[in-house]
DNA sequence: TTACACTGAAAATATTGGTTTCCAATTAGT
DNA sequence: ACTAATTGGAAACCAATATTTTCAGTGTAA
């Protein structure tokens, strides 16, 4: 018999409507990190990323306006990552402000070191793709430079270092640290230092910023 | 009567061939600027340099391949406009480490703090367009780490510095004041402090970075 | 079993800008 | 005056992608 009203199962494959879909973005997203992390954003065409996610192009426009977004999206996704890595740093029980100061930049860099598609993407592919894109990094940067200055606050607190830096600082060593990554990421693998001693580095440059030393 | 040769005059309006080339490019790149510099490399098209330098794009591809080669260009130009400034900046008598620093920060930022088209160019624009360019800014800005690090043997050697900083100290110096000049610049201009007060506080930060404290 | 929801794949369309070609006007050299 | 060089501007062409639509096959609920 013939039903007069529209049926709305919702189910399908025995799962919800919502989870399906939220199961294709999965999809999209972990695409979107292999293909823009190393051919590039600029390089990568829907068609692509699609293809890559097992995704119908067509599904791809009901989930996300363009690209544009599903970009933003795989952006704010890794920051928060960062940042949670920031947040969630354990302050233990450093006996000095070089081994806490390393043990917060291990946290802080461990994703990117790790996978260096991350670091493509947080770093490179989101620089000048669009103006909204470009306010979602300025907040970003601050919203990352206000955990710095808090991860800082709770090390001088413990009485490793004399004061947290404040002002520009936090900002200056954002960028620098993310300079000083995007040069390593752009370096042959054969020619980096290890990691352990890219941290060292990077945490004695920090300690020499925030420590006991006075301007004269 | 009918020369059966080609003519050859190269005159025109007075001026050599290889002139109006070179004043046809001037225009180019100073158009590139204005619109790199506003509405963004991505945002600008071949026809609207053209208009705006006043050369027909046919002129245009028998000066460049592409538009890319274009923001090459340019951005190699002004990257020596700043390394320029940096290598001409007078060791002047300064009496203490600050003064020398700021002196060194005046100079560098200069171009780039008098002129925003500039900053962004730099520092925005020509992330992300190509591996060529990529390449291009590896090179750019290790030669600047290098200009630096010279500038701050000098400073050590009129011992108002302990030492000069090494490794990865310049490129994360030149990695963090680029994102404090890109913050700056993305910035509404009313809620910026002046020029004056942002070269002070990097001064500062890098006073601490190269100064005499030690780590402990 | 029937009407309709859901899906991926592919086809059809629309947009956008790059690139080349053509044209009319101007200038150089003889 | 006459031929060829030079130029800017417009038009013609093209290529690549984005975006929308269609289609055929399946699953769902009554």
């Amino acid at each position: 018999m013939r039903p007069d009203f529209p049926v709305e199962p919702g189910l399908w494959h025995g799962t919800e409507r919502n989870t399906r879909d939220q199961e294709r973005k999965r999809r999209l997203l972990d695409a979107a990190l292999e293909l823009y992390g190393t051919q590039g954003y600029r390089a990568t065409t829907v068609h692509a990323v699609c293809q890559s996610a097992r995704v119908s192009t067509r599904s791809f426009y009901e989930l996300y306006a363009d690209q544009g977004e599903l970009l933003t999206r795989l952006y704010l996704d890794l920051n928060n990552e960062v940042l949670d890595a920031i947040a969630a740093r354990t302050v233990l029980p450093a006996a000095d402000a070089l081994s806490a100061v390393k043990a917060l930049v291990a946290a802080a860099l461990g994703p990117m070191l790790e996978d260096e598609r991350k670091a493509r993407v947080l770093q490179v592919e989101v620089v000048g793709v669009s103006q909204a894109l470009a306010r979602e990094r300025r907040l970003t940067t601050r919203r990352m430079a206000a955990a710095v200055d808090a991860a800082f606050d709770d090390i001088a607190a413990a009485g490793l270092i004399e004061a947290a830096p404040k002002g520009l600082t936090s900002l200056i060593l954002i960028g620098g640290i993310t300079e000083a990554l995007v040069q390593r990421v752009e370096t042959k693998p054969s020619q980096r230092e290890s990691k352990a001693e890219f941290i060292e580095q990077v945490a004695q440059v920090i300690v020499r910023m925030t420590g006991t030393g006075t301007p004269r």
